[in-house]
DNA sequence: AGCACGCCGACT
DNA sequence: GTCGGCGTGCTC
């Protein structure tokens, strides 16, 4: 009789399932965990459904299951996320299983506390130290070692010494809870009219435990945040789990302080950041039903929840929800799929909805909901436009002569100004003035930044850094090397240039000295230390700065004109929240655009605060150049170390393209980053209607085309960013 | 993703 | 003669 045989995917490079045997008296259903033998090693995999007649295996490959691992199962639900987003994008079924995977690695073995307390008897000798944790120690409770220490005020050693001088016991705690429960009662808060409006239907939605997509739309300040805490609350009052998606530049201690003061406690975290020992206890309180709310960056999408309730997408409009290397799948479109999967509403946020998304709301697939006002009546600034054709600064300055002016009056006045330039780093461009040469870095084709601070030249697509040399690499000139351009560092020069006395701060994010640093700053900035802040994009997300009076958008043209459709949108979806950290507070705020092209629709839509009119134009355009959301589209990235043979297979792959009615596809072209790590890349597009199966034919293309052998690859991006 | 196998250059 | 570089292919 031959043994039973289970499907395993594994975390692996690999679309199909393996055949196990498995062991008599194993009992395992889908979504088990298991350890299986592979090749020379061990490895853990997921029982996968089966899907009917696999490809037959040779019997005698099959191997036998080792054990079945002590986790919670996948839920269902998962399974079906991973095998949609595998069919979806083209990756690999067992690396998006990874995703699912890779966190808990480390096995969530809750680490067993041990705690003291007083056993009445005294101390055989006493010292300061001594007696400050007895004192503390004198109300009988127990409390953990490390935390009796900390609360104290002495160190572990002293609490040791008591425990073997008798004075103090130790036992065994339970393990802390990996997060505590939220209270949905813990503050309900004041609604206005229209968040109270918006409320209703969201509970309603978590109520009816069905699938339906929300779009919460309003401008920053309106109060968002509040509104979908609500559809949590009703999660929480029926038993249920909530995920909370935010970009993870986001998820800062402003978020977590309001859910705290909303919910008495702070939500799991689930980001990079979290260690982790801490990751994988979230990750067991998680699956077990335990864990209620997750606050977390995209990849908190693949955790084990076995009763989601309710989605969150905050910020659905944020381009860091794409994912870009490995499995190319965008965060905000899977979470809608795991929603309908699970049977759940999900809600995407914005001030400044995605063009997809803002089209699914008027075509009615989405449900929105408007919150007009700013919360407590603050206004969202007008952008004045200056001209920086007629108005410009002189020759190696940035900041107009009236935008200048704006800035010392704000600051006599006592208000805050916060000047937003996207560009790190002191200068864009390094060249030499003798022979014309500029810095590039060596494995990208990119020019090298150069961080004044750091007295460095950085590439900021790989990461390579250099000196900045003592004489030109070119023509060996010394003291040639001139900066181009302006970058945050040198725009705060020109601050303190123009306004010595003034108190200035760089924000963006290669701000050295990490979280606690930059927490620090933007405390600084909030209690008004600072006069004038100069901030990379970092500055448009989710912090709160009070006594900010005045926004200059220094450099509004940056990738705008290139043609990329979707760099007018993340303009105007940037700076419309750059603009709306002005006036947040009591003080009305004003704003100023520097631009050459005022003429520009988004420049317009800016300097009028006319959302409407942005979107009018912008979706317009779209639909008469069939692009998303009105077309679908893919684009392939053929990349090799050498430039020849990665044209060459981009070349033989446009070839062999199926010839279907309606899809066309472009290229192949150098890709916009030619070079990227020492690899030249070449781009082809795919394009076709709305309804069609896009996927479906690129599995087609990719089986009709030649095997990528040696270092070529190709990558996959359904539904790209990009539309260059 | 690892890890073994295999085919070519420079060392004791 | 062997060590070892990495390109290629397989793992139930």
């Amino acid at each position: 009789m031959s043994p039973r045989t289970v499907d395993i995917l594994l975390p692996l490079g690999l679309d199909a399932p393996y055949s196990y045997a498995v062991p008599e008296g194993m009992d395992l259903v889908p979504g088990d965990l298991v350890h299986v033998p592979l090749g020379t090693r061990g490895m853990v995999g997921c029982v996968w459904p089966g899907r009917g007649a696999a490809a037959p295996v040779d019997p005698a490959k099959i191997k036998s299951v080792k054990a079945r691992l002590d986790y919670e199962r996948l839920p269902p639900d998962l399974l079906q996320l991973i095998d949609w987003i595998a069919d979806y994008t083209l990756a690999p079924r067992g690396m998006v299983l990874r995703m699912a995977l890779r966190h808990g690695e480390s096995p969530g073995v809750a680490r067993e506390r041990v705690g003291v307390r007083a056993t009445g008897k005294s101390p055989g000798r006493m010292t300061a130290a001594r007696h400050k944790l007895m004192d503390l120690l004198a109300d009988g409770f127990v409390r953990g070692k490390g935390e009796a220490a900390r609360e104290a005020g002495v160190s572990p050693s002293v609490v040791d010494g008591l425990v073997d001088d008798g004075a103090l016991e130790t036992l065994v705690l339970p393990p802390a809870p990996a997060a505590e429960r939220p209270d949905a009662d813990h503050a309900a808060p004041q609604l206005s009219d229209a968040q109270e409006d918006a409320a209703a239907i969201l509970r309603a939605a978590v109520a009816a435990r069905t699938f339906a997509v929300h779009l919460l739309d309003g401008v920053t300040g309106s109060g968002k945040t509040e509104v979908y805490f609500e559809a949590v609350a009703a999660a929480l009052k029926a038993g249920r789990q909530a995920l909370i998606l935010l970009p993870e530049i986001a998820l800062t201690q402003a978020f977590l302080d309001r859910f705290t003061l909303r919910f008495g406690v702070r939500p799991a975290e689930w980001h990079s950041a979290v260690g982790t020992k801490r990751r994988a206890r979230i990750l067991q309180g998680v699956a077990e039903g335990e864990v209620r709310v997750v606050a977390g960056a995209r990849s908190a999408l693949f955790l084990p929840f076995p009763d989601l309730g309710l989605i969150i997408v905050d910020e659905e409009h944020d381009p860091a929800y794409k994912q870009e290397d490995g499995v190319a799948y965008h965060a905000r479109d899977m979470a809608v799929v795991r929603a309908r999967l699970c049977g759940a509403p999900i809600v995407l946020a914005s001030a400044t909805p995605s063009i997809e998304t803002e089209v699914n709301a008027r075509r009615g697939r989405y449900r929105r909901l408007a919150l007009p006002e700013r919360f407590g009546g603050a206004k969202v600034p007008g952008l004045a436009p200056i001209d920086l054709r007629k108005e410009g600064p002189p020759r190696g300055r940035w900041i107009a002569p009236r935008l200048a002016e704006e800035i010392a009056q704000t600051i006599e006045d006592g208000g805050q100004a916060l000047l937003f330039l996207n560009r790190r780093g002191y200068a864009p461009l390094t060249l030499c003035r003798a022979c014309g040469h500029r810095m590039r870095c060596p494995s990208c084709s990119a020019w090298l930044v150069e961080h004044r601070f750091r007295r460095r030249l950085a590439c900021h697509h790989c990461g390579y850094q250099a000196p900045v040399p003592e004489a030109c690499p070119g023509c060996g000139a010394k003291d040639s090397l001139m900066p181009c351009g302006p970058g945050v560092e040198r725009l705060q020069e020109e601050v303190q240039t123009l306004f010595p006395a003034a108190r200035s701060l760089v924000l963006s994010s290669d701000l050295t000295g990490g979280v606690e640093r930059m927490r620090a700053e933007l405390d600084a900035v909030a209690r008004g230390e600072v006069d004038v802040v100069v901030g990379t994009q970092l500055v448009a997300k989710g912090h709160n700065f009070p006594g900010l009076a005045l926004v200059g958008v220094v450099d509004a043209d940056v990738g705008l004109g290139h043609g990329d459709p979707r760099a007018a949108e993340r303009t105007f979806q940037l700076v419309h929240q750059v603009a709306g950290r002005a006036g947040r507070g009591a003080a009305e705020g004003r704003g100023y655009i520097q631009t050459h092209m005022p003429e520009h629709p988004v420049m317009q839509a800016l300097v009028k605060g006319d959302r409407a009119a942005f979107y009018e134009t912008e979706i317009a355009a779209r639909q008469e150049a069939h692009l998303p959301p009105f077309g679908r589209m893919a684009s392939l990235i053929v990349s090799a170390t050498d430039a020849a043979s990665a044209e060459r297979h981009a070349r033989q792959l446009a070839a062999c393209a199926p010839r279907v009615e309606g899809v066309r596809v472009l290229g192949p072209a150098e890709a916009p980053l030619a070079v990227l790590r020492g690899r030249h890349r070449w781009r082809l597009l795919a394009r076709a209607p709305r309804a069609f199966d896009l996927s479906a034919y690129l599995r087609a293309w990719r089986a009709a085309a030649p095997r990528a052998t040696g270092n070529l690859r190709v990558a996959i991006d359904v539904d790209p960013l990009s539309f260059l």
